[in-house]
DNA sequence: TTGTATGCGTTATCAT
DNA sequence: ATGATAACGCATACAA
């Protein structure tokens, strides 16, 4: 009593192998009444086909692989929840790796999904242009689909969020309560920092607002520790300007979240001092010091469309034809006390 | 120009497939001249050996399957991330089931595992005796090893925290601050819970305190917005109490973390009223309301040891022979505002 | 409608 | 030291 093979199941039933496969697979050719024997023998005696055997007979793994920088921040696993529950539904499964943002780790990543154990890909890059060459060079031979960091240049679907608009609106928000002197803690120098920084500026152009070159502060965001350190100089150091903001904007999930702890323990009162506003998908706004008010992405649905997106690549049969999307779903915004108190 | 393959590789050579096979493999019955012919030549053609063949081949798929009830939280993010690198440092491949509290997709996840497409299974149950049947089935003939809920009445590895050492470190935090009257916030009724409130009640006895049944408090965990409401009704009940608790103890992250949200809520003084402390792996622990005292898991321990002990057993030629460890790793103590002021 | 034969790309066994 | 050949389990073109 080895595994239930196909080979195994005809001999039981006296037939041929091709016959019992075709049974199983529900074939047009063979009769309704032994696809009934051969399917509820199959099953009798719990035939679970290898996929291995099929992965390699038809050159497909259903399987999708997942690079991204890193997988513990709400934003990330968020998205990663959405890609597995479609993945799943669409009977894909998905493998991770992490490239931990570090661009050596992130090519390793995507050459071990070269070897053709996935069938397509979906790439978070680190940066703007890192792994580029390489991600062009896999895309010759497996679809590839971008995710979160769409202003990477390369021909692909990609799947984003409106950046610029969403600090458009937390600069309106903030303008209407009365806060026109906004300052904005941004992490790395490029992409999507430098999109939502453009909705910073566009929103004070249209308002009329003066931009001080000092109130645009890049942090440190290599560890939370240093992360910390560095945002409470800028703090210091901004609150001692002859005309100090009095409010910041944070363009990401950790620098919003931790900019408040950040201000709690230099007692800077928010939002009567500063008010805070902020990418942030934590779910845990509202335990926040103060509650924290949010720009929120859509998590679920980038992972979502992500996946959708790359198995329509996947299983089309002509993929020169496709033309290229770059969505960019819209943000939401949620008024909490960090900034109307 | 196709793919290279062994067969090409071989034709280009004028040598034979098991020539160049072994050659690849650095095989001893090789001459030293002819293997370095091939492997430089096969570098050059940029070979990729087709892992599905040699999964076929070997019946190995270097594939660890994950099965657990959720995976944004910060508690099972950080322990897949860990789970992510051992096992790409081991040589293996992470896919993620997410069972999301259902016992039918768990058990459907568990299922397809079972088609021999991964190697061993991670298997965190939803409670302490779900699916225990099929997963006492797969595991005669698929390695698996339990992680986080450690009191699942199986035979195998089991890699969990000393859960009861973790609340009776809190109470006794709680007790030389001079709180006394510590009430618990539970989940379910049961696992993890159950040990838990153990170290509540052990503690409770150890230092002579009375245990006011009242005092012990479950919660409804179905969702977030369900988890505020009740915990709402539950805080507003005990203050009302003639002896209200002055200290809360949460025994999971979700509800740590949102009871402060709703005593911000019900403008509740923390800790001057109540003391929050509570199991919490959120690095967002400096910034809530107030700072929190936590008791942290190690997360990335646990998902480290889990794949190594999974491996372990892959490996292992005669599984009978294993003796089943029952890890419980220590937690931590950070103590923050929300009992220290 | 059913069966036969072949091949997917590897590894392993056995000759040479 | 190298090569021929047979599996691994399945799907499919083709034959009957």
């Amino acid at each position: 009593m080895g595994k239930t093979t196909l080979k195994s199941l005809a001999q039981a039933l006296n037939m041929s192998v091709s016959t019992v496969s075709k049974a199983l697979n529900d074939s047009h050719e063979i009769s309704e009444i032994t696809k009934k024997k051969v399917q509820e023998f199959a099953k009798k005696h719990n035939y679970q086909p290898n996929v291995l055997a099929q992965f390699l007979k038809t050159g497909k793994t259903q399987t999708i692989g997942v690079v991204l920088p890193k997988m513990t921040s709400p934003f990330e696993s968020q998205i990663l929840e959405g890609m597995q529950q479609t993945a799943s539904a669409l009977h894909y499964r998905i493998v991770i790796m992490n490239s931990m943002e570090s661009e050596d780790l992130e090519k390793a990543a995507l050459q071990s999904m070269l070897d053709k154990a996935v069938d397509g890909i979906l790439f978070c890059p680190i940066h703007e242009s890192s792994n580029l060459e390489l991600a062009k060079q896999i895309q010759k031979t497996t679809p590839l689909v971008i995710f979160d960091r769409t202003n990477y240049p390369i021909d692909t679907h990609k799947i984003g969020v409106l950046n610029s608009a969403g600090t458009y609106q937390a600069c309106k928000h903030l303008l209407d309560i009365g806060r026109n002197r906004m300052a904005i803690f941004c992490g790395t120098r490029q992409g999507i920092t430098a999109t939502r920084l453009l909705g910073y500026f566009e929103a004070h152009s249209d308002f009329g607002l003066p931009v001080a070159p000092e109130y645009t502060v890049y942090c440190n965001v290599k560890s939370i520790s240093e992360l910390q350190a560095d945002m409470e100089q800028h703090v210091k150091k901004l609150l001692q300007l002859p005309n100090p903001p009095n409010a910041i904007i944070g363009v990401a999930d950790t620098i919003t979240t931790h900019l408040l702890g950040v201000l709690a323990k230099l007692e800077v009162k928010v939002p009567d001092t500063l008010a805070v506003i902020g990418f942030a998908n934590t779910d845990l706004a509202l335990s926040l010091n103060p509650s924290l008010s949010t720009i929120r992405q859509p998590t679920k649905d980038i992972g979502e469309i992500s996946v959708t997106k790359l198995v329509e690549v996947i299983q089309k049969t002509n993929r020169s034809q496709i033309e290229w999307e770059d969505i960019k779903l819209p943000t939401s915004i949620q008024l909490r006390r960090s900034t109307i108190g």
